[in-house]
DNA sequence: TCGGAATTGGGAACGGTTCTCATTATTGAT
DNA sequence: ATCAATAATGAGAACCGTTCCCAATTCCGA
């Protein structure tokens, strides 16, 4: 399916429009393809604007076509949400900071998710949702 | 073993003084027995400074008796390291951003290890360290 | 007890992010 | 097409957690 007609469908439903500035936010999270600091997106689209991405992505954050990554630094990363890219891990390079996607296969995360239900079990906390990240260091900074 | 020895030898060996300070921060997180963010710190021990505590909490962590923990917030917890606490988990809540610490079995620990390495080995990334977490919404919050 | 080294405290500075508000764009109804 | 209502935009100020600076103080070994 294509991501900009599932973004402009799911703005519509929530009364928000799909203008010009978020279809290119939109463009540059496709092409960048790993989690993207707002930096990174101002220098890579200098015609946008930084109050309208950090706006931006609140908003598309708020539907939950993007979420927020965390990484090692102290800057905020955005990708397109696991409703959009699946559920997938996180590299962090405990070096330079960036950020990239993998996947483990089906029958480890489901020992994961198994583990994850018994061992909250026993704390009475209401788990909606799992983060496996590694942290390391990758190629370029090897 | 007694933690103020353990962060006294390991201070020392760096060459830095286990001040009264230092001692009442240790005691804090030792109290804490959660990751605790630097308000809550200096909420329940007003006789710590501020910079002090910042200070303080970056030079037990360069020498590695404390670490970060990066929770849902914008607020930085600390926790003591791996090496002292053993290896864990956390749960965040989205609510209200507490972190508390949760384990699993080894046989899961051993598995998640090695899917992992499967993984990494595909990807060219020195992995160092891995992180799982559980989101969701804690006792109090529900 | 003294001198050098480490630590402390207070506040200024920093940087990423959020907020404000006047201007501009977009949409649906007429 | 035009208008009115609503939403988005852009520029910069404000915010806030954190880091930095430096003079005063504390600590330790000789």
């Amino acid at each position: 399916m294509d991501a900009h007609e599932l973004v402009a469908g799911r703005l519509h439903e929530a009364g928000q429009l799909y203008t010009q500035g978020r279809r290119d936010l939109v463009e540059l999270l496709l092409k960048a393809a790993r989690p993207a600091t707002i930096a990174e997106l101002l220098k890579f689209e200098p015609r946008l604007r930084q109050s309208s991405v950090y706006r931006n992505l609140a908003d598309l954050e708020s539907v939950h076509l993007v979420r927020r990554v965390i990484g090692a630094d102290e800057l905020t990363r955005y990708e397109f949400s696991e409703d959009i890219l699946g559920h997938h891990h996180h590299t962090i390079c405990t070096s330079c900071g960036i950020v990239d996607d993998f996947n483990l296969p089906p029958s480890v995360e489901q020992i994961i998710e198994q583990a994850l239900v018994d061992a909250m079990n026993d704390t009475a906390f209401e788990a909606s949702a799992h983060r496996l990240d590694v942290a390391g260091t990758c190629t370029a900074c090897l």
